[in-house]
RNA sequence: GGGCCCGUAGCAUAGUCGGUGGUGCACCCGGCUGAUAACCGGGAGGUCAUGAGUUCGAGCCUCAUCGGGCCCA
């Protein structure tokens, strides 16, 4: 490319090659490091911190997972074309039971004692290395969509660095008495055998038991509580039975088979429960509320199995969540349910939980000991043991809390945890939520308020092996602890050297104590949604740094899908807010879920996964991007479709094609565009010719400008789908299918005409604004392009160049609403020439347009030579009110005639049919009256319809009637078929391959004397046209010279044989 | 069971302030042939999920129901 490089350089002629293009273009990138380039480019711009949500390092990146990524990217390329300097950097998410999982299943492991004999130490290197492998595969993935995030230095949770900045989270928790050691109860998953989050519990349909139990009533004889559940299994750890103060419960007396028992049930409730245990009749003996049963004792049907139970001092205690379903009397273990635990610690219950972290019976369950309780078979022993106290089974399928990695079905066990008191700084939550900017607004104001508001204690501890050590040293002597924040911190307290901050190395760690006793490290590990949350300031080094974390925090904006309502949006503002007092973002996108062209979610299982690769093989990175972001808007769910992708491609090969098709002719001419003297495009240049040049140019110079100011205002709402909506319809609506078509003619001319430089400028202009608006969405395309574009001084990458704005002195609105008229008027000829059976090529007398309306009057005035091109007209002119060829044909309205004539009317309808509908019209609208024949006829007798001459055809447009008279002239004729002429010979020489400047030598033979005739008069026309030095126009049925090349034609049944050979220019 | 979102032609989607429901794909018919393994025009196709309500007027506002999604109990 020497120092007159510019467009003429490289003729594209080859079509759309998405992969070719991006394999080309990330290899651009690579070689130059334009990603860095463009960051140097910017450094001194306005900070706009952006945190990316990091994945988790489980494998290959699913759709969901690119439309992330590609969202991000497209944000946050815009905003670096804005001038800003994004800070960011990619992050994984690296630790956790997903891993571990994966892990022990490589290994064949299937309890944690498989992980112990086999070595904590052996088994976290695993789990690190399996982190890190899927990191790098991710990472390479995302780079071939064209994500420019920092893979090169992604935050990675395992790292030291990361850890720290957990490990100082805490400490300030533990600092603002946030943080707490608890017997609470929790999710429990009994094959992880630990404690996993609210977040992590994924209900799934599930089929149980359903039992109605007696629970004697103590002091008083065959008199019965009889409660509901679905959980036999937590019957032994029963201590109480809670009912609803307002709830009215009543003693029955019901018998079944001559014995008599009472039972207390809810009043409402009594059939159906007595209908369950098939008693056969009953009688109230009282009813009381249920606050009046309050303290009630009884006994435990399972006393005899568990002697546990023979310890607690059952009693009736009231609780508000009862509901008046089941019997309205509800089992209460507060060692096996949240509700319960409340209600325990309300009434100072005991908490019995006689269930240890496998999931099986201790010693405590009696009877039971050493069974797995949810195996169905423990329920059947339990419900056996309850002998004739069991009034009712049967089964029952609900949505039940599975382990969302491992599938085993959940327990609750009251156990020893440690809790962020996230309870407690609610309003403060609430607060921060409120100044967060949510797009859409809903998210905000209504889904993550309502998750925030009913936000229970956090509980970050897991008792598992790969995480973030919990940094808490307890005391054997005298129960102290101590939050540590650094590793340098632990080794300063422990004199010990800590190279690795993972378990098993911590837990050897130990503190002295002031009490002169020792602390060890709690055995147990974060969260793993304690890890993300301190992403934002952990990305920027901050504890171990803190310049960038005062520089940049608290991010500007995150985005995510709406299952992080629950995850990372909250994870992290309730870490931030610990630790800060405040919300660590400014703005967030919450996005959608990808699902199948069905609306289902893909699934493995369902087969219905469409991978990014599939996409990209078939179609290509920038087909994927931009489909993804213009097939909805962000929020809604994604419901993925082939044909929908099919479109995105169809609409960037057009766009391929209009940039290709003005090089060859651009190229021919040696155009160079305009230039400033830093060797830079000049982008004001066509504001200066702006007068001179022809109304289309200004069309869509214009028309350009309205888009990016468009574009402009979606961006702001993030609505990239209407961004991304725009921008296409822009390419095939205005620029292809219009302007292009226009000016197709003014590209061929030979001569250096004004009017073919201003097309040269003028779609320069337009492509290298579409390359700024579209680089966010197709950004390798847009940098073919522009490499091909560019000059000499122009930066080296598209995607160093500034977000355009609109250019208020280019657009012309009058202009824009006058060729919105025009283009309305020539599809209204292309209906009306259908109709008429007369082809565009051949030329239309006369086309009338019909108005009252001053816009399509003056639009069609001001535009009037383009709309004759279009037309392919003689005449285009506008008529006010009717063109006075249309006539009006008279119709009588027998409806109206035969009441009013009788015998009379047939005469009156001949004579109305007779009659001269335009004089007939013209009495009637004058006097209201008329005689016809010797008849008087009143307006409503008649009714009139448009009557076309012949060769005339009509057709709608808005506000007005066009019309188009394709009578045929012998001019017309002659002008039709040289232009048939015209196109076939243009045929032959692409058959042969012809240059476009290449002069020929052309015969014609027809086999119609008159048509020869006519064709002969069109030889300087048709010479013209496809360069002939010779042309040679004759009557007959043979071609007598010799012909490089020749053909037989027949034009509108007209036999043609035509010949051409190459002529020297 | 609860919160939020979605439901518009075969498919996908737009619809701002409540004022005659648009667009793309597919389909049918046609055109163009110097973008050509392209491109363009025309046509047909609607119970705006269902049912009530508010209103002169509802795709839009209200309520209920049904279906889908995310999250929760």
């Amino acid at each position: 490319m020497g120092a007159c490089r510019g467009i003429e350089v490289k003729e594209v002629t080859s079509s759309y090659d998405a992969r070719a293009i991006e394999g080309r273009v990330q290899e651009f990138w690579r070689a130059a490091d334009t990603y860095a380039q463009v960051k140097d480019l910017r450094r001194s711009g306005r900070q706009f911190f952006f945190v990316d949500g990091p994945p988790y390092t489980t494998g290959n990146i699913h759709l969901g997972t690119a439309w992330n990524k590609i969202i991000k990217d497209a944000i946050l390329r815009r905003h670096r074309m804005c001038g800003k300097n994004v800070v960011e950097r990619a992050g994984y998410d690296m630790h956790g039971l997903p891993i571990e999982v994966q892990v022990e299943h490589q290994l064949g492991f299937t309890s944690k004692k498989d992980i112990e004999t086999y070595g904590i130490d052996r088994f976290i290197d695993r789990c690190r290395e399996f982190a890190l492998a899927n990191m790098a595969v991710m990472s390479e993935q995302f780079r071939a969509l064209g994500i420019w995030l920092d893979f090169d230095n992604p935050y990675q949770t395992l790292k030291k660095e990361y850890i720290e900045a957990a490990w100082w989270t805490l400490a300030q928790a533990e600092k603002n008495g946030m943080l707490e050691r608890g017997h609470r109860v929790v999710n429990w998953c009994p094959r992880c055998e630990t404690a996993i989050a609210d977040s992590e519990v994924e209900y799934d349909d599930a089929t149980d038991p359903s039992i109605y139990v007696k629970f004697p009533v103590k002091g008083a004889d065959d008199e019965y509580l009889v409660i509901w559940t679905t959980t036999p299994w937590t019957l032994p750890a029963n201590v109480a039975v809670a009912v609803h103060p307002e709830i009215v419960y009543a003693l029955v007396a019901a018998r079944k088979d001559g014995v008599e028992e009472r039972l207390w049930i809810a009043e409402a409730l009594v059939e159906e429960v007595l209908r369950k245990g098939r008693y056969q009749d009953y009688d109230v003996v009282r009813t009381v509320a249920g606050a009046d049963l309050a303290g009630t004792a009884y006994g435990s049907p399972l006393a005899d199995a568990v002697p546990a139970q023979k310890e607690i001092d059952h009693r009736v205690v009231l609780a508000d969540y009862v509901a008046l379903e089941n019997t309205g009397l509800v089992h209460t273990a507060p060692g096996h349910g949240w509700d319960d635990y409340l209600t325990g610690i309300k009434y100072d219950l005991p908490v019995l939980c006689p269930v240890d972290g496998t999931g099986r019976f201790t010693t405590r369950g009696g009877a039971f000991a050493g069974l797995y309780v949810k195996d169905p078979a423990t329920n059947r022993q339990v419900m056996d043991a309850l002998g004739a106290h069991l009034l009712h089974e049967g089964k029952i399928t609900h949505r039940y809390g599975h382990c969302w990695r491992c599938k085993t079905p959940i327990i609750f066990r009251a156990t020893e945890q440690w809790f962020i008191k996230v309870s407690e700084i609610r309003d403060t939550l609430l607060e921060e939520v409120g100044k967060v900017t949510w797009y859409p607004d809903w998210a905000g104001s209504a889904r993550f308020y309502d998750w925030v508001r009913d936000a229970r204690d956090w509980c970050i501890s897991r008792q598992r092996y790969w995480g973030i050590p919990i940094p808490v040293w307890q005391c054997d002597t005298c129960d102290a602890r101590r939050v540590i924040a650094t590793v340098a911190e632990l080794e300063e307290a422990s004199g010990q050297a800590v190279p690795d901050p993972h378990r098993p190395y911590v837990d050897t760690v130990t503190v002295p104590c002031a009490c002169g006793g020792t602390m060890h490290r709690v055995s147990d590990i974060f969260d793993v949604w304690f890890d993300s949350a301190v992403a934002s300031w952990a990305t920027l080094g901050y504890p171990g740094r803190t310049e960038e974390f005062e520089k940049y925090w608290p991010a500007d904006f995150i985005t995510e899908g709406q299952d992080q309502t629950r995850g990372w949006f909250y994870s992290q503002l309730g870490a931030s807010t610990v630790a800060f007092g405040r919300a660590p973002y400014k703005s967030v996108l919450m996005h959608g879920f990808a699902l199948d062209a069905d609306g289902r979610k893909m699934s493995k299982s369902l087969g219905n996964v469409v991978a990014p690769e599939e996409v990209i093989t078939a179609f290509g990175v920038d087909v994927l991007r931009l489909y993804v972001l213009s097939a909805n808007a962000p929020w809604d769910d994604l419901k993925f479709n082939w044909e929908g992708v099919k479109t995105v491609n169809r609409a960037l090969n057009i766009l391929w094609n209009v940039y290709r098709f003005p090089l060859p002719y651009m190229a021919l001419d040696h155009f160079e565009p305009a230039k400033g003297n830093d060797g830079r495009w000049d982008e004001t240049a066509v504001g200066r010719t702006l007068a001179a040049m022809p109304d289309e140019d200004r069309w869509i110079l214009s028309r350009v400008n309205t888009l990016a100011a468009g574009v402009e205002a979606d961006f702001a709402g993030l609505n990239l789908h209407r961004v991304t909506r725009a921008l296409v319809a822009f390419v095939l609506e205005d620029l292809s299918r219009w302007y292009l078509q226009i000016v197709r003619p003014r590209m061929w001319l030979e001569e250096d005409a004004p009017e073919k430089r201003y097309a040269y400028e003028t779609v320069y202009y337009v492509l290298r604004r579409l390359v700024c608006l579209l680089a966010p969405f197709t950004p390798h395309l847009v940098e073919e392009i522009y490499g091909n574009l560019r000059c000499e001084g122009d930066p080296a990458s598209a995607h160093m160049l500034d977000w355009p704005t609109a250019d208020a002195a280019l657009i012309d609105t009058p202009l824009e609403t006058a060729m919105a008229v025009v283009r309305a008027f020539d599809d209204a000829v292309a209906t009306a020439r259908q109709d008429g059976k007369r082809k565009l090529r051949w030329p239309v007398v006369e086309v009338v347009v019909a108005t009252d309306a001053a816009t399509v009057r003056e639009a069609v005035a001001r535009l009037s030579a383009l709309c004759a091109t279009r037309a392919n007209a003689k005449t285009v002119t506008v008529v006010a009110g009717r063109w006075e060829r249309i006539g009006w044909k008279a119709e009588p309205v027998m409806r109206v005639l035969g009441p009013r004539f009788g015998r009379e009317a047939p005469k009156v309808k001949q004579a109305i049919e007779g009659a001269d509908g335009n004089a007939l019209k013209a009495a009637l609208d004058a006097d209201g009256t008329a005689t016809v024949g010797d008849c008087e006829v009143t307006p409503e007798m008649v009714a009139f319809t448009e009557e076309l001459p012949e060769g005339v055809f009509a057709a709608a447009m808005p506000d007005a009637t066009v019309y188009v008279d394709v009578t045929l002239t012998p001019e017309i004729e002659a002008e039709g078929y040289a232009r048939e002429v015209v196109r076939r010979l243009q045929e032959m020489r692409r058959q042969r391959d012809l240059k476009v400047d290449e002069n020929i030598a052309a015969e014609i033979v027809i086999g119609d004397a008159r048509v020869a005739a006519l064709v002969r008069g069109m030889t300087g026309l048709i010479g013209g046209e496809v360069r002939a030095r010779s042309l040679a126009v004759r009557d007959g049925a043979a071609l007598p010279g010799a012909w490089e090349l020749t053909a037989e034609w027949e034009v509108e049944g007209v036999p043609m044989l035509m010949g051409i050979s190459r002529a020297e220019n």
